[in-house]
DNA sequence: TAGATTGTTAATCGATTAACAATC
DNA sequence: TAGATTGTTAATCGATTAACAATC
C-alpha cells in the first residue's frame, strides 16, 4: 500500500488535477481511457500519468487502460475525500465569506463546523447556515468540537499569533490564505499556504517577459 | 542580462517569496543579509538563494551579503511590479468581489481597469470605485482601453468560451480562479491557475496521511 | 590584511521520460 | 491468438546542494 515509500510531493499535486479530469470524463459519459488519451487531455506524458498511478497501485488493466470511474474513486480515496475531516473558519470578511460560499468543501474532504471574526458588527450573522461567532469563543468551540483544520483569511499580522493559539487546541492542518508565510515548523502540523498574491507576481513575471521579447 | 538562458519556472515561482520576506525585513529596519541568514528565515538553502539570484545578475558583494533594499527593488523589477498592465476582472460574485477587495494589485504590477457582470443585479454597483459593466460591453471596452490581462472569476462553465472571447481582444494574459483547467495551448498567451480546490485536496490528502500515521 | 561571503563550478539527488517485457 | 496497453526498469534530464576560488 501506500505507505511503502513516501510519495513525492510534486506526485501529490498532480492527484487533484487527475481527479478533476476523471470527474469531467465521467460527467461527459466515457468508461475507459488509456494514459495515452489522458496525456493529451492533460498535457503530461502517458509515463508520468502511469508513474504517478503506480505509486498507488495497479489501477489500470493491460491491453485496456483505466476504468474511469475506478479510477476516479481510488484517487478520492487517496486524496481522502471519502471521509469529511471537521474545519473552522477564522476570518468573515471579504474573503472568508467568498471562500465559504464558494467552495465545495463537502465533495473536498471537509466540513465547514464554525466561523469566527472579530468585528462585533459580523457576530451572528450568517454565513451558508453557519452563524459567524467571535473569535473569543474559539476556545470553547475547540474544546467542544475537535475541528482538525483551520482555515485562515486573516490579515498576515494575525496570523501568526491565531495559529500558535489554535495549535494547542487540536488544529493539526491550517488552509492558509493571508499574506503571512506559514512555515510548518511545528512537527505534526500540516500547512497548506495559498498566496494568491505570489500567484498574481508570477503572472506580472510572466506578463513583464511577453512584452520584453516583442 | 535575464533573456541569455530560460529561467526556470522553479526560479520564478520562488522570487515573490523572496520579495516579501525581503519587504518584511526593510519593514522591519534591517540593511544587509547574507545568503546564510535569509536561508534560515525562509527555510531554504543558501546555495539555492545564491544560485537563484545569479540567474538575474550578481546582487550581493562579497563579504557583505546583499543589501536588502536594494535587492527587493531589483526583485521588483524582476517581477515586472514596477509598471502597471491594465487588467479586467470577469464575474462580480463573491470571489470576484473578495479578489478585487483583498488583493493589492497596484503593489503586484497591475490596475483594475474594468469588472464585468452577466448579473444585472450587479450591473452598476461599484466595487473599489470602479462600476460594474455587463459582460456585453467586455467588445467595446477592450477596443478602448486596451487591457492585456483578464481576472476570470467565474464558474467552470463559461471559462472556455470566456477565454476564447476575450483572445481576440487582445488578452495576453488569465489569472483564472475558476475549476476549470485552462491550458495555455494558444501561443503567446500565458495563463496562471490558482485551484483552490486542488490547493484544498492537497490539503486532505496530508490530513489523511496524518491520520493513517497514528 | 584577515574574515566573511559571494559567484560559480562540480557533485548529487530526484523527477521525468523512454523503453520494453508482462499480460489482459 | 494478436493487438493494445499496462507496470516497471533503465536512461535522461533538470534542479538542488556542496565546495571552493575569487574578492570585497
Amino acid at each position: 500500500m501506500a505507505n511503502s515509500k513516501a510519495i513525492s510531493s510534486a506526485v501529490i499535486r498532480r492527484l487533484p488535477r487527475y481527479y478533476r479530469f476523471l470527474g469531467e470524463l465521467i460527467s461527459s459519459g466515457c468508461i475507459r481511457i488509456s494514459s495515452r488519451e489522458l496525456s493529451d487531455k492533460m498535457s503530461l506524458t502517458a509515463s508520468q500519468i502511469r508513474q504517478d498511478l503506480n505509486c498507488f497501485g495497479g489501477f489500470g488493466q493491460q491491453g485496456y487502460g483505466y476504468n474511469i470511474e475506478e479510477l476516479h474513486e481510488e484517487i478520492g480515496k487517496i486524496l481522502g475525500l471519502d471521509h469529511k475531516t471537521d474545519a473552522i473558519l477564522i476570518g468573515a470578511g471579504n474573503l472568508g465569506r467568498a471562500v465559504t460560499n464558494h467552495m465545495d468543501f463537502d465533495n473536498r474532504g471537509f466540513q465547514l463546523v464554525g466561523i469566527f471574526d472579530q468585528n462585533e458588527e459580523l457576530v451572528g450573522q450568517k454565513i451558508k447556515e453557519i452563524e459567524v461567532m467571535h473569535t473569543n469563543n474559539i476556545e470553547s468551540f475547540c474544546q467542544t468540537h475537535s475541528p482538525l483544520v483551520a482555515i485562515l483569511c486573516i490579515p498576515k499580522t494575525a496570523t501568526k499569533s491565531i495559529s500558535d493559539r489554535l495549535i494547542p487546541l487540536g488544529i493539526k492542518g491550517f488552509w492558509n490564505f493571508s499574506h503571512y508565510d506559514l512555515l510548518d515548523r511545528h512537527p505534526g502540523i500540516i500547512v497548506e499556504n495559498v498566496h494568491m498574491s505570489d500567484s498574481l507576481m508570477t503572472l506580472s513575471y510572466k506578463i513583464s517577459q511577453l512584452q520584453k521579447e516583442e
